[in-house]
DNA sequence: ATTTTGGTTTTGACTAACCAAAATTTAATG
DNA sequence: CATTAAATTTTGGTTAGTCAAAACCAAAAT
């Protein structure tokens, strides 16, 4: 049978919670409960379900990481999660920060039919309107690297690839000061002890923001595209 | 606290059988739980909670009604359905009869802001695709009278305003042969032995169906425009 | 090597929604 | 009026998902 919405969910969290985390690294009970918004026993006793039926690999006291049947389900949840987006930003209007809540209950009730539809009118997109890969109808990953504004070359141009943090008042931020995707920038400095990174606009303009912002900001280097 | 989709169900449902029965008329208990796919028990026991949160009006062993409450929330699920089925075959391009499957999932999960916004890019539709009434925002119904091909003045010109069956094979047989909403015919005569009835279209041509299915098409007499 | 501590698991209990089958009521039939 | 039939309600039991709080474990700190 197919799974309930509630399953869709762990298998979501599962597979964004593991994804920011060294490596092979499962998943505390803990941190998946806090990003569900349940209390940790109720996590445990799902997980444990999961476990039975196969879709995520559960070590007690250590934590839980996808399958492979699992990864398949994350990334069509996923996959349904960020067309429904960008199909709302883009074919019906609403601002990239306030289609994150809407897609997470809608990205549960969208038939097959419905989001190939979709994915076709948006011309197969690869990125969502944060710049989050679009899995494809199989279930699979595009291969995406990047760094971030913490991590990249200073003094080179970069553009921002992804925002990860879907959060509504950091959305908005973004926005404002012209970090959204496809723009162009640069880091001029970062200074450890005063927890900043000071960035510089393709227009000059200065900016400087904390290294926590910093880190949900994801570059890659700037194409020699118009600047020959 | 906002009504579950189980609930929704029960009060779209209890809505859709009381109309088509005799005025002030309750809804026996086991056609509500037929419409829901569930055993009679269930809707008791459900309809019991609902008339305790004063949604409906339950007598025992006589039926259901919805209470004034329950109908404004059980428009705006209609409000809703109608929309997003509308939305589906005009902005998505899906055929009338795939759409409502979709929209009895989709009508929980819609926010309003969304809907607002289909509404908007509709142009505030006042019928679905299959010419249903569409409530307003407060949950009134538009005001609507006609008959049924069962019921018409015969000899005289109608125009189709509603198929009231939602299922895609009755859909499609509508479809082919030019019964939908917009389409104007004349009821020829109605046969009671044969239990059928002869249609014949604006273009002369002839067709004969069944009772059972010339109910379910509604229709009003042909405003005097084209042939003055 | 103990003790503390923070995270995790268990246990017991709850709610929403459902079914199967027994008990009951109403309505119809003889 | 008594009997049967049909529909409805009750009763008892299930599953998914949740919380509160007690019990537990493992790593760190004394
Ligand atoms: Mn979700
Ligand atoms: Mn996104
Ligand atoms: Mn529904
Ligand atoms: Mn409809």
């Amino acid at each position: 049978m197919l799974p309930s919405s509630t399953v869709e969910n762990y298998l979501k969290a599962i597979y964004l919670g593991t994804s920011q985390r060294p490596d092979g690294d499962r998943l505390p009970m803990g941190h998946l409960a806090a990003a569900l918004g349940v209390v940790p026993g109720t996590a445990t006793t799902m997980v444990k379900a999961l476990a039975e039926s196969g879709l995520v690999d559960y070590e007690p006291y250590n934590g839980v990481r996808l399958s492979a049947a699992g990864l398949t389900l994350a990334a069509l949840v996923l996959r349904r999660h960020r067309l429904i987006e960008l199909f709302l930003v883009r074919v019906m209007g609403l601002g990239w920060d306030e289609v994150h809540d809407e897609a997470e209950h809608l990205e549960h009730v969208m038939s097959d039919r419905l989001i190939a539809r979709m994915d076709e009118m948006l011309g197969f997109p690869q990125v969502d309107p944060h710049g989050d890969p679009i899995p494809n109808a199989a279930g699979e990953f595009p291969a995406h690297e990047s760094t971030t504004l913490m991590t990249c070359d200073t003094g080179t141009p970069v553009t921002v690839t992804r925002i990860t943090d879907q959060e509504a008042g950091f959305l908005r931020f973004v926005q404002q000061y012209g970090l959204m995707p496809g723009h162009e920038l640069e880091v001029v400095a970062r200074d450890e002890a005063a927890d900043a990174v000071s960035l510089s606009g393709p227009d000059g303009q200065r900016l400087t923001i904390g290294t926590r912002a910093a880190s949900k900001v994801r570059v890659s280097a700037s194409q020699a595209s118009s600047r020959a």
